[in-house]
DNA sequence: CATGCGTTCATGTGATCACAAATCGGCAAG
DNA sequence: CTTGCCGATTTGTGATCACATGAACGCATG
């Protein structure tokens, strides 16, 4: 989900099983969720990668998410007190720490904090849930397009979320939001051969 | 997905293993794919059953449905031609005659062809997946609503379907969409102690 | 030097087993 | 009649093994 396995990333369940000390039917339990989850993909051999994504592919995920967070943080505005208001702000500044590092494992880990720490607040476990696989499918991709940017600061439509909830604005959260996401996934188009995974 | 299991419905992997005349490694990892994806909860102590959906968790799956489906709907619209509306006209004869007969089981299958029918043709098969995800954690407690239900035609709101889309009228398609999806999940309220599974 | 082929090795699959934990049953006591 | 307890049994978990398949590598040939 944080991008720690680049795209097209192969792995064992021999491999993986002597890396976690255990016996390989735990590993495959394990993979066989991740598979139904869509963070691996399996090949018709069996074979598992991370999922190397289609311009289309990624572009529908993108669609998801310009669905789905807007409405979650809709839904958590009403119980947004000044608290959280205040957490979100400081992982805002903790992503501009990221972003000056050039950290791009960090930056994704700590972006997706702040939109699931915003989330949490809908008191929506199911729909969470579904969009944390979204986040899980999009993770490899998102680390190769970070790791290529040249960011350096935070996204600025955290700012305008975290103004919009300050006002209780819910049409201009659900705007800022969905910007937010459309704006981070633009990138992605050109993507394909710029990066070169390490199988 | 189809209602085939009532809510609650306990299951074992040694009973299931032998149902499918297999070992319980393969139905082992099945298990743990429908676990991941929300079809079969999980209990502390690892016992599986089909979920029993609180009114909340229901909610936040038909607020999933009625975001998502609208979406495929319209990015199907341009793609409908006749053939498939025409398809879609029968499938939704089906419909009528599956409830008529007081066929619940049939008649959820029948439905969400009839909806997976014109989504297919969206080609955008990652949000088809996943809002397929969210029909399958619903599929048991629908057979417990739609046993109850005494409807004996196709939901009034298909027609409104069928005529937006020989319209070409994407906003009506998407109303009508929504309407269906949320008036279908609308009697889910009540619903919790009129049902008494069997375990 | 490129290309086709054959062998070897790695990998996933299904099955079986030992074990621990939890469940369910009956039984007895109040 | 209800409630608590104890034992038998069911059940999930992790490990290991045999096997078939597909991939990878090297070698020989053009």
């Amino acid at each position: 989900m944080i991008g720690l396995l680049p795209p097209g990333q192969a792995l064992t369940l021999r491999g993986l099983a002597a890396r976690f000390r255990v016996s390989m039917t735990p590993v495959r339990e394990a993979v066989r969720r991740l598979v139904a989850e869509g963070a691996l993909t399996l090949s018709s051999s069996g074979r598992m990668t991370t999922p190397e994504l289609s311009v289309e592919r990624i572009e529908e995920l993108a669609a998801l998410r310009a669905l789905i967070e807007p409405e979650l943080a809709a839904r958590a505005l009403p119980r947004a007190h000044f608290a959280l208001i205040d957490r979100l702000s400081s992982i805002n500044d903790a992503l501009g720490e990221a972003a000056e590092r050039h950290d791009a494992v960090g930056y994704i880990r700590t972006n997706l904090e702040f939109h699931r720490t915003l989330y949490l607040r809908a008191q929506s476990p199911a729909m969470l849930a579904i969009l944390e696989t979204v986040w899980l499918q999009l993770g490899p991709t998102m680390r190769a397009v970070y790791g290529r940017m040249r960011r350096n600061e935070a996204p600025r439509h955290h700012r305008m979320i975290l103004a919009s909830l300050r006002a209780g604005d819910e049409p201009a959260l659900r705007l800022a939001v969905r910007a937010d996401v459309t704006h981070g996934l633009r990138h992605l188009s050109p993507s394909e051969d710029a990066y070169r995974p390490t199988r």
